[in-house]
DNA sequence: CATATTTGCTTGACCAATCAAGCGCCGGTT
DNA sequence: AACCGGCGCTTGATTGGTCAAGCAAATATG
């Protein structure tokens, strides 16, 4: 009867479940609201804004795939097909690595810097109007680290 | 030179960018390791778990694929397919609707009902390890009312 | 009451992501 | 210096979702 293995667990508490429902919502409305957001404002994916904003906080401009990938939240298949995306619009070059002839640096062109900086105020209203707005009045720090905490995924087992 | 037009808008703060970049990872991160969660621990993938547990929150289990496609967050036609995936593993059959015989209801099964039993535990604690263990000490109803507002997605224009 | 419009759902075409396999290049071993 | 396992990236196949078109039942309209 009280054999812990067969007992059926604590289900979650109303304000748990609540929070729980409410990021499900926000995991699934926000980026694709975002992501038409710049489309309709800019033509500019969310991909492939993320891509070229990560670019260009690098102070060449240019990052070796691997590492931009991971940055984009992408596997590093996706990553290529984004920045063959990103290529065919002139706004990414790509450059054999010079030290390991085997990796490429993805290169910001001057086009996809001007890009950039036409879709940045877009994104950063589409985030303030859709995300950061809610959130006035919170400890923002505390909640980034905690948010840090939850991203960092132990591996599955 | 002050044209508001032409001005850059205000960047973000340090500590609205990192939760910014917190909720990106978080976004990406959370549905996907949990999905690998309960896909290894009892081969029931998230989304099919949404759906059974939608189902079984009603009072005779069934549900027509409207509603349904909207509390799981999928399109009508991703809902189709996903019922048609259960429906192939007999965890939920469709009958025609009576008061509307264009319309259709998802019916859980007996066995899709075990089967959610049976799974329930798992994505239980997978929730709380992955999520909510990492939000100890925060007013979580106020938390879930936050993302309840940025989840209320505003039209893009 | 016949016809046009709308509604509920499925189907087809597509797309962006993933995983797995492949291809060169690297670097250590003998 | 020839080999060989590992690494960086691309390519091919598949998947799970979306949107748009289709179809049948329902409802509104003349």
């Amino acid at each position: 009867m009280s054999n812990p293995s067969a007992a059926t667990p604590q289900p979650l508490t109303p304000d748990e479940e609540s929070l729980v429902r409410a990021l499900g919502q926000v995991m699934h409305v926000l980026p694709r609201a975002i992501d038409a957001d710049m489309v309709g404002d800019r033509q500019l994916p969310l991909t492939e804004y993320t891509a070229l904003m990560n670019l260009s906080e690098t102070p060449e401009r240019r990052m070796r795939m691997n590492e931009l990938a991971a940055l984009c939240h992408l596997s590093l298949s996706g990553m290529t097909r984004t920045i063959i995306r990103l290529e065919t619009q002139g706004l990414v070059r790509r450059e054999r690595c010079e030290e390991d002839a085997r990796g490429w640096n993805a290169v910001l062109t001057d086009a996809g810097y001007a890009r950039l900086q036409e879709a940045w105020p877009s994104h950063l209203a589409a985030v303030r109007r859709r995300f950061l707005q809610h959130f006035e009045g919170f400890d923002l720090a505390q909640l980034a680290r905690a948010f840090q905490r939850a991203g960092t995924a132990e591996p599955t087992d």
